[in-house]
RNA sequence: GCCAACUUAGCUCAGCUGGUAGAGCAGCUGAUUCGUAAUCAGCAGGUCGCAGGUUCGAAUCCUGUAGUUGGCUCCA
């Protein structure tokens, strides 16, 4: 008996029944059967030692394969698992998936893993890495394998096997002295695996839930080689170097403080930049027919129980009480915008109404999940809420893509993907009107022709929201803009417009926001910019560098006339070097330099240092002031 | 909130197993007047996050507390 099967070049190969993917690479040659991970048959993924069906087609996969890398990491997960076990005999294994960049592995142990510990663990994988384990799949039956991880003592395990839908088929490893449940498919061997290392320790709550218990799970990753290893390690030295939190502390952007945790303090140079986005996002307010308003900070909590955030929100609000009536500090601008519309007799002639409002949020946060400028407990949305009929939520949907578009290309921000987020369990509203408001947005998307993803349950309890995604110069996501539709505020507050037939209707109401918080928005701008903001937002944009105090004079007009046109120049009259002086501006990010020596000074002339570009030759004050105004005033990325 | 780690001068960090706190940069003073990423010298600066405890003695050990950081299902 033989079999025959198809080979990625459409060859067909004979071979002996029973034969498996290792004897396929074998047959064609000793260096393809080296490389070899694994196998894909019939478009699945599978180990390199499953038997071939005849007439499959078969591709052996070896580590030039896009998906070896998946494969890899899984298998460094069951050898960091099989280390552990070996070091920590009374270690219990959870799950230990691959993830975007690496892999983890969870362990229920009486005493949780320190880093200190890494280096041992890692120690004793490379220890079965030489070795040279075999790795073995093996099928099981569904009681058999919770007989098996009972008998090992492996509880959790157990469980998994319980979640495993009924008619799946059930799998299991055996590399040596360990076992472990697992889909696979694995390489054929540890000896495989040579370029990983241990990252970190983490807890983490068995699935997920904070009822359960908490594990201790450790990340790592793994690479074809060291070299790959070694620039994904350096990659992730550059974030740190972005990182908004340090370079915000040296750059004298912002701070944080004990006594207003996860609450930034905007200095001088934080607060132009702020400023800046601001005054942006007005002018494009008054282009795209916005209208900015302002509204209280602290309000009634009657107010919030009309809106709704009483019942569904009220453990992310700060409440307050003063002559014994309650309040609460406002989490969202919204009901505040409602008793404004409501305060006035409106036609439809008059909408839509689009009030736009900057004014500062609180929100509770639980302490272990804020994060610098990006998760705080204060800030401010370039946030604005649209009244308008039915018929205009598909003209309203398209001018704010527009905007949105605008404005990302401004930042450079590329890559934008969107996901509707439906309805969450804890939600107002009928599910009639949440299949109305789901349909909206879907088909005000399929209309505007942008693909997007489904984010089941992720929507606000008022409606659902689409989101949009952006990357920012190192290529990682950030979700910005939202428009969410709501039909519920505008009932509960009773919101209405005279329609032509003289009855009254319910307006729609729909959030939306650009840059989303502008806390969170500078943290990502910090980060994508690597702190040197574009001229437009730099909190100082030109630096002017006497070179002797021959030179002040002069230098102090070019500061006074840089100031005329509205540009924000910093005159450095130190007693230093004009080395030390550059040094310093270079390090604040600062995009013009202009030194000034007894030439410049004679002619009135600057040279003109670039940040990035480096020395760009000398012109005239004028030319140099006329040209920075307009890179300035143009927005110039 | 939960698990873990961290918290020493304005900043970045040393300070071994407990023996009365140190550097660089920044700051201040003075000298130097200099051509594209740090001129030199001197001075000053901290009740070691906070509160208790152990000890003859605590930055160091223990307990509590605050803040920060890495995480808390991209499902065997």
């Amino acid at each position: 008996m033989s079999i025959a099967v198809r080979l990625p070049d459409d060859s067909l190969r004979q071979l002996p029944d029973g034969a498996t993917g290792a004897d396929l690479a074998a047959g064609i040659g000793t260096r393809l059967l080296d490389a070899a991970l694994a196998i894909r048959m019939d478009g699945r993924l599978s180990d390199l030692k499953t038997p071939l069906n005849d007439g499959a087609s078969v591709a052996i996969i070896t580590n030039k394969d896009p998906e070896s890398l998946e494969l890899i990491r899984h298998s460094t997960a069951h050898l960091l698992a099989q280390a552990v076990k070996r070091l920590y005999p009374s270690a219990r294994v959870g799950i230990g998936p691959v993830i975007e960049d690496g892999f983890y592995y969870d362990f229920l142990v009486e005493k949780p893993f320190t880093p200190e510990d890494l280096p041992i663990i890692e120690a004793e994988m490379r220890k079965i890495v030489q070795e040279g384990v075999e790795v073995v799949h093996e099928d099981l039956g569904r009681d058999e394998a919770i007989a098996r991880f009972e008998a090992m003592g492996e509880p959790l395990k157990v469980e998994v096997v319980a979640t495993i839908p009924q008619g799946d088929r059930i799998s299991g490893y055996r590399q040596g002295d360990f076992y472990d449940l697992c889909r696979g498919p694995h390489v054929p061997n540890t000896g495989k695996l040579k370029a990983f290392k241990l990252l970190s320790i983490a807890g983490a709550y068995w699935k997920g839930d904070e009822r359960n218990a908490m594990l201790s799970r450790i990340y790592g990753t793994a690479f074809h080689s060291q070299k790959e290893l070694e620039e994904h390690l350096k990659r992730l030295e550059e974030a740190k170097a972005r990182d908004h939190r340090k370079l915000g502390k040296e750059l004298g952007l912002y701070s944080f403080h004990p006594e207003a945790p996860a609450s930034p303090f905007f200095h001088p140079k934080g607060t132009v930049v702020y400023n800046e986005l601001v005054t942006y996002v007005r002018e494009l307010y008054f282009k795209y027919g916005y209208s900015e308003v302002i509204t209280p900070q602290i309000l009634d909590v009657a107010l919030w129980k009309t809106s709704g955030h009483y019942e569904n929100y009220a453990e992310n609000m700060y409440f307050t009480t003063a002559e014994e009536r309650e309040y609460a500090v406002k989490p969202m601008n919204c009901p505040g915008h409602c008793l404004m519309f409501g305060s006035q007799k409106h036609s439809y002639r008059d909408l839509p109404i689009r009030y736009a409002d900057f004014g500062r949020l609180h929100r509770y946060e639980r302490s272990g999940v804020t994060h610098g400028l990006t998760r705080v407990r204060t800030f401010c949305q370039d946030d604005a809420h649209i009244y308008c009929t039915p018929e205009q939520i598909k003209t309203e949907m398209a001018a704010f893509l527009a905007l949105l578009k605008e404005v990302y290309d401004t930042f450079g921000f590329e890559g934008m993907r969107v996901a509707l987020s439906t309805r969450p369990e804890k939600r107002l509203g009928s599910d009639a009107i949440w299949d109305a408001g789901e349909a909206a947005l879907g088909a005000a998307l399929d209309e505007a022709g942008m693909p997007y993803t489904l984010n089941p349950g992720e929507g606000a309890f008022y409606g659902p929201k689409i989101e949009f995604q952006i990357l920012d110069a190192l290529k990682r996501p950030w979700q910005l803009g939202t428009l969410q539709v709501d039909y519920m505020m505008p009932e509960r507050f009773e919101l209405a417009y005279t329609m032509a037939d003289g009855t009254e209707g319910r307006p729609i109401m729909l959030h939306r926001a650009v840059l989303g918080s502008l806390e969170r928005f500078m943290g990502i701008l910090v980060e994508h910019t690597a702190g040197a903001f574009p001229v437009w937002l730099a909190p100082v944009q030109v630096a002017i560098l006497p070179i002797t105090d021959r030179a002040h004079a002069f230098s102090t007009e070019a500061a006074a006339r840089a100031k005329a046109q509205g540009l924000r120049a910093d005159l450095d009259l130190r007693n230093e070097s004009l080395k030390a002086k550059i040094r310093d501006a270079q390090l604040a990010k600062v995009p013009y330099m202009l030194v000034i020596g007894d030439r410049e000074a004679e002619a009135g002339t600057v040279s003109v240092r670039h940040r990035h570009r480096g020395d760009l030759g000398v012109q005239s004050l004028d030319d140099f002031l006329a040209g920075l105004a307009q890179e300035s005033r143009e927005r110039c990325r």
